[in-house]
DNA sequence: TCCAAAAGGTATCAATTGTTACTAATTAGC
DNA sequence: GCTAATTAGTAACAATTGATACCTTTTGGA
C-alpha cells in the first residue's frame, strides 16, 4: 500500500494552529476595542473570579502562561485598579490577587459577552459534538502532558 | 433556571488555545533542534513540498501567516539554500519558490517524523474520532471565516 | 540558628512578531 | 499608451514575547 503522504492541510497540529489562530484573531480584537483589555489579562480576571483570590503562581500552574506574562499582566491591572494584591499571610514572596469591585463590574461586562461569542460559533454544532470536542482537545492535552512528563532527557 | 456562568477552563477559544500552544512548544522545540527550523519555515517547504512550485502571496491565503512573516522565512530558506526564487514569468513582482535538492531531502527528512509524532498523539483515538475532530475544526473555521465576510464595517 | 538551596516575582535584555511606509511591477480607466 | 490605483515583496521601525539574572523570602538540613 501507499505509505501516507504528508498533507499539510490535513495535518492536526496545523489544523489546530490555524483555527486557534483565526479564533483568537477575532476575540483579542474584540476584547481589547471594547474593554481596553488583552488575552492574557483577560485570562487572569477570569480566573479570579471564578476561584477567588489567588496567587501568580497558581495562575501559572492551571494556564500554562508564562510566569512573565502573568506578571506584566497583573502590573497592568494593578495599574488600572480592576485587581489589587494582597500581601499573602502564608508566604511574604507572593501576592493574592483579588478583584477590586472595578474589576468585578468589568468581569460582570465581558463574561456574557464571550459565552455569547462562543454560543454564536458553537450553536451550529449538536450538544453531542461539542462535548466530545472538548474532551477530545482535554485528551489530547492529557497524552502531550505524559508524554512530557516521561520522555524528558 | 441558572444562568450559565464562565469557567474560563471549559471555554472552547481558550482549551483550543490550550491545547495548540501545548503541541505547538513541543513541535517548534523538535523541528528546531533536529533540522534548525522554524514553524513557519517547515509550513513554506511542507506547502511547496505538496504543491510545487508557488509564490509567497498563495502562502499568505492558504495559510493565513502574515506576509512578512512568509517574506522573512523565504529568505532565509534561500541563504540557506533550501529554497530557490525564480522569476515568475507572469508576474514579474513576484517570485516562483520552489524547493532545491537540499530542500527536498530536508523535506523528505522531516515529513515522517511529522507524521510519526501525529500517529503518536492520536493513535490513542478512534479513525472516527479523529475524522469527526478535523471535520469540526474545518467547519469551525469555515463558520467564523463566514462572520468576518459578513459582518464587517 | 545558620547556611545552602529553592521558589515567587520582577527587571533587563534579546529575539520574535506585527505595523507602517516604501519600491517596483502590474492592471485599469481613459 | 499614459497616468491612477493595486499588488508582491521588503525595509525600517514599534511592540510583544520570551530568556536570564537578580532580589527577597522561605524551606530544609546540619
Amino acid at each position: 500500500m501507499a505509505k501516507k503522504m504528508l498533507r499539510l492541510d490535513d495535518f492536526l497540529p496545523y489544523r489546530l494552529s490555524f483555527t486557534t489562530a483565526l479564533l483568537s484573531e477575532g476575540i483579542a480584537q474584540n476584547y481589547e476595542a471594547s474593554f481596553g483589555i488583552t488575552i492574557p489579562e483577560w485570562r487572569i480576571i477570569a480566573w479570579i473570579a471564578e476561584k477567588g483570590s489567588i496567587t501568580q503562581q497558581q495562575i501559572c500552574a492551571q494556564t500554562r502562561m508564562d510566569k512573565m506574562t502573568v506578571s506584566r499582566a497583573a502590573i497592568a491591572l494593578t495599574d488600572r485598579a480592576l485587581l489589587h494584591r494582597l500581601p499573602n499571610p502564608e508566604d511574604g514572596r507572593s501576592h493574592l490577587l483579588a478583584l477590586t469591585a472595578e474589576g468585578q463590574q468589568l468581569h460582570a461586562a465581558i463574561a456574557p459577552r464571550a459565552l455569547e461569542l462562543e454560543r454564536r460559533i458553537f450553536s451550529h454544532f449538536s450538544e453531542a459534538e461539542i462535548d466530545a470536542f472538548r474532551s477530545m482537545l482535554r485528551r489530547i492535552d492529557a497524552i502531550v502532558l505524559s508524554e512530557e512528563g516521561s520522555g524528558r532527557d
